[in-house]
DNA sequence: TTATTTAACTACAACGTTATAGTGTTAATA
DNA sequence: TATTAACACTATAACGTTGTAGTTAAATAA
């Protein structure tokens, strides 16, 4: 009903000039002492507030960082929104958020879209479709036209911009030494396909842990997700594929699973095989999440730090809006930690 | 590098003045055939694209939505918005996301940070805060300033507006009989403080369930539980109530949870006691999340169908956007279903 | 031939700000 | 007394659009 009130109607009101009303409000000493305690009694009384979408047009800065995420429904996604969200709301910025869904045409269709609209960045983790594709033409574009990108967690050597990862190797490595740790010799991997870039790193990290541990690789202990959306039919598969592995080896001790989803699964199996968890198999998941946390037994995990990555990537962002002589760009590596539960001892 | 080009930029480059330039993109009758195919094609070469911002500031729309949610790890919510962001998206809105974290002062600054900003209107979910403090006044000083308010799931009455919900009397009352259809008799209710809104209801739907069946209320098997924030703390203290009443009434043969949280807690500390479920006690939880998908056993629970909630939302609200004539609030009501899984045979 | 219509454009104002440059008036200085 | 400085304000342009109201020049009608 009672539309917002702007300086041209303040001035008309008051008998001032439009100038004068916008400098008394930002208590300008150009501006007398009358003049002013008037103006902003009288801003202050109808609620005075600047028009955003004004200022943004003025500046040519609109105080709102995109963000585009594969998926909605992670923990892991979810939690880095947050870090975005607050750190950004601390600093005055607004987020917008789209999601791909994992595809490359709606990563590209989001992108123009923020672009297009009223964004000043964008934290970025690319779609599976987008590793897979490795075209990065829609990210090149964008920072040609001088929008700032970070991407985080899902990440391409391919493409240079700021940064904000885990160290998947590390983490991985991590995982596999907890579980050598406790004295398992025997190690099923559960990881994706090599195009996805933390699955492949993942896999390195596990490689190395053996390696390092003086265990020999056998590759028949590897199993390769191909996962384009998690739907029920393809966790089925997941199940099989894991429960046809067990009964080949026989002597499997501990499992590691790249995500929790892989971990659970895992768990199912191993259950309905009744296999004693973790006395005759250790388990442990990456990415700290709900599942993890109410499966039965509860899961040791590499929890990510979601949060810190988002807080991480939402800083260097706001740092590079801020600089305009080019810092060169930097990758930030959050450090990964074990929430020991019930599936590892 | 290459920043956007302007109307201005491409008037001068072809001795035009600007209105040309904009009529001839939209392709106005009033201009030439000549005129229209060189600025077209120049403006198509350069990738001209209008500059939403003075668009906005034009038209005094935004092609905005804002979205305040209590929490960004829910299930529930997630789905929401994604319904929300795919209805948005393909009417030409954007989505702006906030979190309130269940606070009702987080909630009011949002809000206001919200409306100072660029957005046409707002779908909100209420925090528990709020609920408990019955204060709206944040929400009626928005409607006033003529920004359209959606409220979904935790809404009041007390406030006047667009809502969408779910049945949760009703959904609450299928759960209850989907129980004692499977024979069970001695229900024991897990539920909310009376002030939050959807667990209120959900308990009303037990209560009148259990008086349509001719059982008899028992109000020792009802658990209310104050949650403001569910830390593993809190988890634990509801654990331990629930188990306090499984001891005190023995014979307790279903257990209804008004969301997952409380129903994996249920489970966990039913199978601490080596109670078998579903034979001796069945459960059956609100909200079809991921918990309750690889909780084991998995859990039957009352679907939400967020994504439909999220739709309809949007929907309601680009209606009141696009009818500057008033038309009567409406109060939308998705209908639940029951989603069997292995908790209740 | 002169008045009128039409085509093809341009100028201007407005959306709400702010920064820069300008305008009077009064008071201080030389 | 003439000059300058300080004060307190106003005008203007600009950010990028678009719609309305002009303005030409050529084409048509009277």
């Amino acid at each position: 009903m009672k539309k917002r009130i702007t300086l041209k109607q303040i001035a008309k009101e008051l008998n001032y000039s439009i100038s004068t009303v916008s400098k008394a409000l930002k208590n300008s000493p150009e501006i007398g002492i009358d003049a002013k305690t008037k103006i902003q009694a009288y801003a202050k009384l109808y609620n005075y507030k600047p028009n955003n979408v004004a200022l943004s047009l003025k500046n040519r800065k609109t105080k709102t960082i995109g963000v585009i995420i594969p998926e909605m429904v992670h923990y892991f996604f979810a939690k880095v929104i947050i870090g975005i969200e607050k750190f950004a709301k601390k600093k005055g910025y607004n987020v917008i958020i789209s999601l791909s869904n994992e595809s490359f045409e709606k990563e590209v269709i989001n992108i123009e879209t923020l672009v297009d609209g009223q964004i000043d960045g964008l934290i970025i983790s690319l779609s599976k479709e987008t590793l897979l594709k490795q075209d990065f033409h829609h990210i090149h574009e964008t920072i040609d036209l001088d929008i700032p990108i970070i991407l985080f967690d899902r990440i391409s050597s391919n493409v240079y911009c700021d940064k904000v990862i885990i160290d998947d190797v590390e983490g991985a490595k991590k995982a596999t030494n907890h579980l050598i740790q406790n004295g398992r010799k025997s190690i099923l991997l559960i990881t994706t396909e090599d195009y996805v870039s933390v699955g492949n790193l993942r896999t390195t990290g596990y490689i190395q842990a053996l390696k390092e541990n003086n265990i020999e690789l056998d590759t028949d202990l590897i199993i390769k997700v191909e996962d384009k959306k998690s739907t029920e039919e393809e966790l089925h598969n997941i199940e099989e594929r894991i429960n046809e592995v067990l009964k080949l080896k026989s002597n499997i001790d501990g499992i590691f699973a790249v995500n929790e989803i892989y971990a659970a699964s895992a768990l199912k199996v191993l259950k309905k095989n009744n296999t004693k968890i973790p006395e005759e198999v250790g388990v442990i998941g990456f990415t700290d999440g709900v599942i993890s946390r109410f499966s039965d037994p509860s899961l040791t995990t590499v929890d990510q730090h979601g949060e810190k990555i988002g807080k991480q990537a939402c800083k260097l962002l706001i740092e590079r809006l801020n600089n305009t002589n080019n810092i060169p760009y930097q990758t930030k590596i959050i450090e990964t930690s074990i929430t020991s539960r019930e599936s590892s001892k």
